[in-house]
DNA sequence: TATGTCAAGTCCCATATGGGACTATTGAAA
DNA sequence: TTTCAATAGTCCCATATGGGACTTGACATA
């Protein structure tokens, strides 16, 4: 068991923000990354589903007809690692890529029935994991933290 | 220039938390990593320092007298990893390695003066970054965010 | 129809990452 | 004092990752 010592946000640096904000978000990567990371490394191992595979299929099963670009766009990682991990799920049929005849350079992504299914399956792991994580939370905890961070989403500037 | 499309939180699952709690943690990763990643990239290009480096100096810029073990625990990242950041910032003579004479196995790590000065150096453009991110909250959004991480921090299940 | 530019993806390569085995040391139990 | 388990850290290796060059296609301008 982990006693998970987090550290007081205290530096030397002449801080434009108030201190705890760089506090705050070395909490949100710590956080973001202990909670992916069993995550990843549970559908790797049981069903050989890297993480740009998972985040793809997490990304049509909301929305249909994207291209890799859009894909790249939403969750801001590397247009490689898309595209490779578009190319295996297409030969594991769990998403059809579509050309798009009116210009070939083009293909829009959908997600099988297939892919669909397994979606729906990992993602028990995800919404149980989030059960765990946030039990510490209470309803209003909730509504602010997820008011927050949709702002913060919207509003995050560019990776490069 | 991006505009970020986030994705709306629905899925098919029997979702035991309310749904947009499921979008809360995704914002949470990526806002997580796209804070992260330009600084990681510039502090590479820059300064030869690598993420493992900096979240090394990180630490110890706060807790002196760490085994490299507490590192992980309170990051929570893998032991080698950390390991290997630790001898390259000890060549460096960014931080110092003290040998526990009563256990072997252990060693004490602090940070260098002249680490410190380095670390001072990097912290400026992770507080630029940490205001541009963070600049769309006002006072209150701030607070219960300074509120919440904290507490998922503290609480936050250990991985693995 | 040439020519330059941008857009969408893919490929290549060097490096970062993490699992798991291994070493060395300590402390406890037998 | 041997044996066993645990601890701290390192090493090895396979894979994931991301930068940047490259390919192909579209479109604008001439």
């Amino acid at each position: 068991m982990r006693t998970n010592l987090t550290i007081p946000a205290q530096t030397d640096s002449g801080a434009v923000l108030e201190e705890n904000m760089i506090g705050a978000l070395w909490h949100i990567c710590f956080v973001a990354n202990s909670f992916v990371f069993p995550i990843y490394a549970q559908y790797d191992k049981k069903y050989k589903i890297s993480r740009m595979e998972f985040v793809i299929l997490y990304v049509l099963s909301h929305r249909d007809n994207l291209m890799a670009w859009e894909i790249c766009r939403m969750t801001g990682l590397p247009k490689n690692n898309i595209s490779r991990g578009v190319n295996k799920l297409e030969t594991r049929k769990l998403i059809i890529r579509t050309p798009d005849p009116a210009d070939a350079r083009r293909a829009l992504l959908t997600i099988t029935a297939q892919g669909k299914a397994l979606f729906d399956e990992l993602i028990v792991s995800y919404v149980d994991r989030a059960e765990t994580c946030l039990s510490p939370l209470d309803k209003k905890d909730r509504k602010d933290l997820e008011r927050i961070m949709t702002k913060l989403a919207l509003a995050t500037p560019s990776v490069a």
